[in-house]
RNA sequence: GUCCCCAUCGUCUAGCCUGGUUCAGGACAUCGCCCUUUCACGGCGACGGCGCCAGUUCAAAUCUGGCUGGGGACGCCA
């Protein structure tokens, strides 16, 4: 019977690395019909939180992973006490200052490693380890070998970190006869710098990242590719067509270096990949909380302007610093729209702004019309009235096309940025008028 | 310091097990061109790699050893 788990300790947030280890147990159980179990290492009653809890629990399941099963470390207490006085009992184990030993009898460990191959430990840094603290709760590798053993686990998918506890616990196995499950070491994710990671270079949590904006299959999808390939040149794929050809052999060796340009090209192709009502609800859960979007906003004009950034977004919150100016009037005019202001069209902005004024039927067809015979007339290309009419309606620089964009502003809105970069060409007006 | 793991483009990877089909394929990023209404999107293209040294072999990215480099573990944390 296959059966592995997932063993989070509820001491902080779930961590990106935490999550993809999730994700191989469980596309791994998944895969084979076994079962997958979550086991809430909370032993350190003193760190271990609620919340954080919550959060992990609610983190796996935004992934869009299950389990079938969940125990709580913290509620077998007397389980781990009383295999640790067999050890006693067994001389393997003693007492001393309220707390208890195990005494290791070492012997050449030998572990096979489905991702490795063979590891052999010659020697271990210490002789004796406590297993039951003072406080009468039990230590990680003695609660771990009890549980694995107890719930009978057939694999042990764990991070490269734990590679050195291996041995202890096979240690511990043995001197309590049980029988020694399989293990797999997936290697760990790195930083973009190639470090640990750490908060110190960016988000780290899973919640983190939901917050940016962040799709779960996006996520779930990119971690996969962090150590596993599902081959085929094929970048995208989601938990349910990797499950079924997911083979924990095919995890590389190798820690992998976490990419933010990538995960947000991933993320961008799932928001392209939604359809527009998908989409919309998608951000509308996404903004509940936000308080971006004015409250007054008409629900139509919302989800037209929404749309006009799908495309173009590499996660959610893009639309934070590129869509502001379809709800605030309050917009300056960005730093990197200096060369375009440079040139004063004040004249002619005037014109576009006066027959864009007279057009009954605002929509991009026809303002694009009227445009192209402004500029016609003008002499000028259509590029060249194109880019300060961009900045005056928007402030910036980039954005969606110019056309759609008026089509959705409507034609007030429109003229009367449009004269308002006018003032600010002519009266040298602050452009956050 | 001791023990352990790892090593293909800047990054993620395919290939490595079963040596020749690979003067190493894809993706992200970067750069260029095209499209075009700027950016983006899309299309096309460029740049860029088997860490080093030995060995085995007719033949090595693929097998072996050493070196170097990177990472992890050494808590009454997990």
């Amino acid at each position: 019977m296959v059966k592995v788990r997932f063993a989070p300790s509820p001491t902080g947030y779930l961590h990106i690395g935490g999550a993809r280890t999730c994700l191989f147990n469980w596309l791994y159980a998944r895969h084979t019909g076994g079962k997958f179990i979550l086991r809430i290492e909370d032993t350190d009653i003193a760190r271990s939180k609620k919340e954080y809890l919550d959060e992990i629990l609610e983190s796996i399941k935004w992934l869009g992973m299950d389990f079938d099963e969940i125990y709580y470390q913290s509620k077998r207490f007397d389980l781990y006490r009383e295999y640790a006085q067999k050890l006693i009992d067994a001389g393997r184990a003693y007492k001393k200052d309220d707390a208890i030993f195990f005494k290791y009898d070492f012997a050449n460990v030998e572990i096979d490693d489905l991702i490795r191959g063979k590891i052999v430990f010659n020697e271990l840094p210490k002789e004796e380890e406590v297993i039951i603290k003072k406080d009468g709760t039990p230590t990680y590798n003695f609660s771990c070998c009890i549980d694995d053993a107890l719930m009978e686990m057939s694999l042990v998918i764990r991070g490269e970190d734990h590679i050195s506890n291996t041995p202890k616990q096979i240690l511990m196995y043995k001197a309590l006869g049980f029988k020694i499950p399989q293990y797999a070491h997936v290697p760990l994710i790195m930083s973009e710098e190639g470090g640990r990671m750490s908060k110190r270079y960016g988000a780290t949590s899973i919640r983190e990242y939901k917050q940016e904006g962040y799709l779960a299959q996006a996520i779930a999808n990119y971690l996969l590719l962090l150590s596993w390939s599902p081959g085929g040149n094929r970048e995208i794929i989601t938990l349910n067509e990797a499950k079924d050809i997911f083979e924990i052999k095919k995890v590389n060796k190798t820690a992998a270096a976490f990419s933010m340009d990538k995960l947000n090209w991933i993320n961008g192709e799932y928001i392209k990949k939604k359809s527009p009502d998908e989409y919309i609800a998608l951000i509308e859960e996404y903004l509940k909380d936000k308080d971006f979007v004015p409250e007054s906003t008409d629900k139509d004009y919302l989800r037209k302007v929404l749309l006009l950034f799908k495309d173009r977004l590499s996660k959610l919150s893009d639309l934070f610093v590129r869509a502001r100016f379809c709800f605030y009037d309050d917009y300056t005019y960005d730093e990197d729209t200096k060369e375009i202001l440079d040139r004063n069209l004040s004249k002619e902005i005037k014109v576009l702004a006066d027959k864009l004024s007279g057009i009954t039927n605002f929509n991009k067809e026809e303002t694009e019309k009227e445009f192209r015979e402004v500029a016609a007339s003008l002499g000028l290309k259509p590029k060249d009235l194109v880019h300060p009419t961009r900045v005056a309606l928007s402030g910036k620089k980039v954005g969606p096309g110019l056309f759609e964009s008026m089509e959705v502003l409507g034609k007030e809105k429109v003229v009367s940025r449009l004269n308002r970069l006018i003032d600010y060409w002519d009266k040298g007006t602050d452009a956050n008028g």
